[in-house]
DNA sequence: CTAAAACCTCAACATATATTCAGGTCAAGT
DNA sequence: ACTTGACCTGAATATATGTTGAGGTTTTAG
């Protein structure tokens, strides 16, 4: 079997099949071709068209992880990963030019929702609540944003990949 | 023109159009139809078949909105407002309880987000990062959800961070 | 009364993030 | 060589949260 051979160190080699690069992450297999269709990591094929990446990839895909925790969207973190040297390994530096931007994302977010939990109590026990008078209900506070469009991303990482 | 009536009072007594609902709470006539196809909030039809709403739809609005933006999904707020009574209007209480539900939901993941911000610096800039040694990467450290993906790999070697 | 504005329903589309399935290929152990 | 498990692609399905549009009705202002 691949897997068993490829946990205590692949064949091949330095390359990793999906399958390895699944048990490694954690990640299923299906999210791997995904995350590949989405840009967010690369391979390269077999003879017979089967993926094989090399190591760097265990730790793109540990990032992705975690920035989806932070509740950042993939799109984001392909632009931020893009950033990443192509010809050398990626050294500590770009490492954490890349999380003190998520940092900043995630202190913001964590302020907002500092802010709406200390006003949580007071304005719906209150009786506020409305849209002109209450500091709940008005998005300014919070976020340059309006209240009347499409707003799929705040709940960020409510739940994530299960099931 | 209705809206213009509706702000400063509607005609018709002490009910509410769809347009007047959605001027006052700032939501848009088709998340108030979808709002009520899920059940969060009720009507009542005109013999044209049109609805009507009384004023507390405003208010449950209001509370949707706001308990949106702490990350809780539709059901759950649904779940929530169907533990209001539906013969008196809500007391200070009644409100009250649903809010400390969702302060501690809140607390909650202001917990997890915070201890993920303060990780991510030394996580990623370290190079740790792997499925069995990383906290970042170990989701039992923050929630005790996801069981199914995950699993983690006893194979002791530690191999990420090269490169 | 008439025309415009608001309303109705139902279906399809949109986004993000994947999973599942069908139908077929590749690789490895015996 | 054969069988079996891993792999391939592409399409369909799933969830959450709505928006948009088509085709038709109601209400209201003048």
């Amino acid at each position: 079997m691949t897997a068993e051979k490829s946990v205590s160190g692949p064949a091949n080699g330095a390359v990793l099949s999906v399958g390895d690069v699944a048990a490694r992450t954690g990640v299923a297999v299906s999210a791997i071709h995904f995350y590949e269709r989405q840009g967010l990591i690369h391979s390269i094929r077999t003879q017979g068209n089967q993926r094989r990446f090399n190591r760097g990839v265990l730790r793109r895909i540990g990032i992705i992880k975690v920035a989806q925790r932070t509740g950042i969207p993939l799109n984001e973190i392909r632009e931020a990963l893009s950033s990443l040297p192509i010809d050398r390994p990626p050294s500590a530096r770009d490492w954490r030019n890349l999380s003190s931007r998520w940092r900043d994302d995630l202190n913001t977010r964590i302020e907002q929702l500092t802010r709406l939990r200390d006003q949580l109590g007071t304005c719906i026990g209150c009786g506020c609540l409305s849209l002109s008078d209450c500091p709940l209900r008005n998005p300014d506070d919070y976020l340059a944003r309006d209240g009347a469009g499409a707003r799929l991303l705040e709940s960020g990482g409510h739940d994530e990949g299960a099931t």
